[in-house]
Order: structure tokens, then C-alpha cells, then sequence
DNA sequence: TATTGTTATACTCTATAACTATA
DNA sequence: TATAGTTATAGAGTATAACAATA
């Protein structure tokens, strides 16, 4: 929650710092010393795909912070709903968490009550998982908040058809690349 | 360098844990007991993105093994020489780098003759950052390895018209959002 | 007093090895 | 022996406070 904006301060001060230029011809008008160009970065891939993510995931805790879920405890809980009695490896492997740091985050949201983990009576190794009423609960006013608050957003700067278009292009690269 | 491949690995074997689950009434043949079901999960924003972005980022290492460049560190060879002369507080807080977490990045490009600092003539306290000629070279070869290999993938999937949408997407979602 | 580069430090993510209890 | 969950641990990435030199 401490993440915002923390990157841009240095702004008026050395307006004459013309000495170590080299060979910039640019046209600049008087006293542009301030804005650097960006140059080749801003149509790099994973330049501009890193900012976006940051930004969404700021967003999204923002949009959640009334109900103090991560985009990893809200994919959890969302899988876990769609896909109920799995173990931890199987929910864990299919979002890409390895099983090691899949334990802390399933003891924060089971001590919250959101989620169980049960002893199978198959392979009593595995602990399957499920939802509580509460997790289904919160998990039911979790996507309401994305909808309305944070997919929604998307919308009105893309417009529905290209948002579906964005996600489209992000699962392609997602699986293909 | 390690990053690649982890979680992709519990496969073949348990295939009869078919008692945990509830009602999950979906189309399923028989042996289905594999694949979960990602659900609203791949239609979340955060979600795509935050997979793409490690694809991504995971190619860019790949492409750029030869040269040992990070994407980090790729960023701020470009930076620097499109503006040549600028200190390490412009550089960093451009690229959203923290001028502490900066010294190291900055101390590993300098190790290996990449990029110079000069202390200022005009404010004694600020170094000024310039490529050496090795690191001119260098990122003149990492460039090409980018379009070749890196960007050109993207264009292969894509194709031209989409590459270019989605990189506008994202940066107007970086920027924006 | 304020700013630049720096150190120290802490917290989160991510990754691997190894333990235990089961199979 | 192999696997599920767990612990311990190490490494990146990222965040803040504070110091020395300089303004």
C-alpha cells in the first residue's frame, strides 16, 4: 500500500546541465533540462507490460482494500471455488505457485476463515481444499468490487471491445510466447 | 537464469481422486482429473497480465543470454544513451528505480566497463552517467538480438498491426490506468 | 536547510533442499 | 521408492531511514 508514486520528485532544480551533452539535436526549446525521452523503451514488450502490471496490481489492492485481498489470495480463492476437493499441489501448480510458498498463503487465508483444508480419506497426504461460507461470501463481494471498480476501469479508458481484445492478446502471449 | 520451468509437474498419477469433489457438474469424460478449470480466472486483467509479463521476461533472458543482460539492466543502457549526461536520481526515478536499489544496478554495468560515472563540474554531488564505448557496442548488439529474436516473436504470434495495438494498450494502461 | 549518492536494513517474492508422514 | 505438505533458507526485487559530501 506504500507503493504509489515515489518516482517522480526531482524536478526544478539544475536548469544547465547542458555540459555533459554530446550530440543531442533534438529541437528543445529553452529550459526542457526536466523530461528525459523515453526513446526506443516505450516500444519495448516488457518495458511497457511491466509498468502496466504494476499499475493493475496497485489498482486491484486498492479496489480490495476494504476486503484485504491480493490479486494471489483472490486467484486462489477463485480457483479453489471453481475447482473444489483439489490438493494444494494441484491448485498451487496451476497458478504457478511453487507448493513451498503456497503453504504461508494458504495458513493467512485459512486463519482468516476464507479457506479449509481437509485431510483426504484417499491419500491421507493430501489436504484437499475448499471454501468456507465466509470465503464464498467474501469471494462473492470480491468479484463485485473487480467488476464494478476495477475491470470496469478498463472499460471506460479502452472501451469493451479492445479490453476483450487486451486479454485476449495477454492469454495468446500467455501460453504461446 | 534458473527461472524457467517449476511448475509444471505433477502430472500422471493419482487418477481416481474423484471423492473430494462436490458438485461439480461439468462436462467431464472419463480420466478427466487432470486439468482444473481456470474459470473467470483467465479473464482477469491482473491475471493475464502478470503471466505475460513473466513470458516475457523469461524470452527476454533467453535472447539475451549471450550478452548477459537483465531486462533492468537493457532499460538503462537505453535510457542512458538516448540521454547522455543525466545523473543517477533522473535516470532511476525514470525508470521507476529507487535511487538505493539503483547503486547496485549501476555498480554492475560499471564492473563490467558498460557505462561510466563522471562526477559533475557543476554540482560536485551528482554523477553523471554516460556509456563507455564497450557499452555503445554492447547494446547495439543487444538491440539487435531484441528485434531479431525477442520483438520478432511477438510478430510472429501476433502478427505486425496486433504487436502494435497491444503495445499501445499497455501503454496507455501504464500510463493511465 | 535541502539534495546526491550511498549504506544499512527490512519485507515480499521466488527458488531449492530436505524433512515427515504417508503411499 | 516416490509423493504431499512442510520447514528452512537463500536470492532477487523493492521499500524506508539515515549518513557524508555538497549545495
Amino acid at each position: 500500500m506504500t507503493v504509489s508514486k515515489t518516482a517522480e520528485k526531482s524536478s526544478e532544480k539544475s536548469g544547465e546541465a547542458t555540459k555533459g551533452r554530446k550530440d543531442a539535436s533534438e529541437p528543445q526549446g529553452p529550459g526542457s533540462a526536466e523530461a528525459l525521452q523515453l526513446g526506443e523503451l516505450s516500444e519495448q514488450l516488457g518495458y511497457v507490460l511491466k509498468r502496466a502490471q504494476l499499475k493493475v496490481f496497485e489498482n486491484f489492492l486498492r479496489c480490495m482494500a476494504s476486503l484485504q485481498l491480493t490479486p494471489a489470495q483472490f486467484s486462489v480463492l477463485l480457483l479453489v471455488e471453481k475447482n473444489p476437493g483439489r490438493n494444494q499441489t494441484e491448485i498451487a501448480s496451476t497458478l504457478g505457485i511453487l507448493r513451498p510458498n503456497f503453504v504461508a498463503l494458504l495458513d493467512n487465508l485459512e486463519s482468516r476463515d476464507l479457506c479449509a483444508r481437509i485431510r483426504s480419506t484417499n491419500d491421507r497426504r493430501s489436504h484437499i481444499l475448499m471454501l468456507t461460507d465466509k470465503g464464498k461470501a467474501v469471494l462473492a463481494r470480491a468479484k463485485k468490487l473487480v467488476a464494478t471498480k476495477h475491470e470496469a476501469r478498463l472499460n471506460d479508458l479502452l472501451g469493451q471491445a479492445n479490453r476483450e481484445a487486451l486479454i485476449a492478446m495477454l492469454s495468446k502471449v500467455a501460453s504461446e510466447f
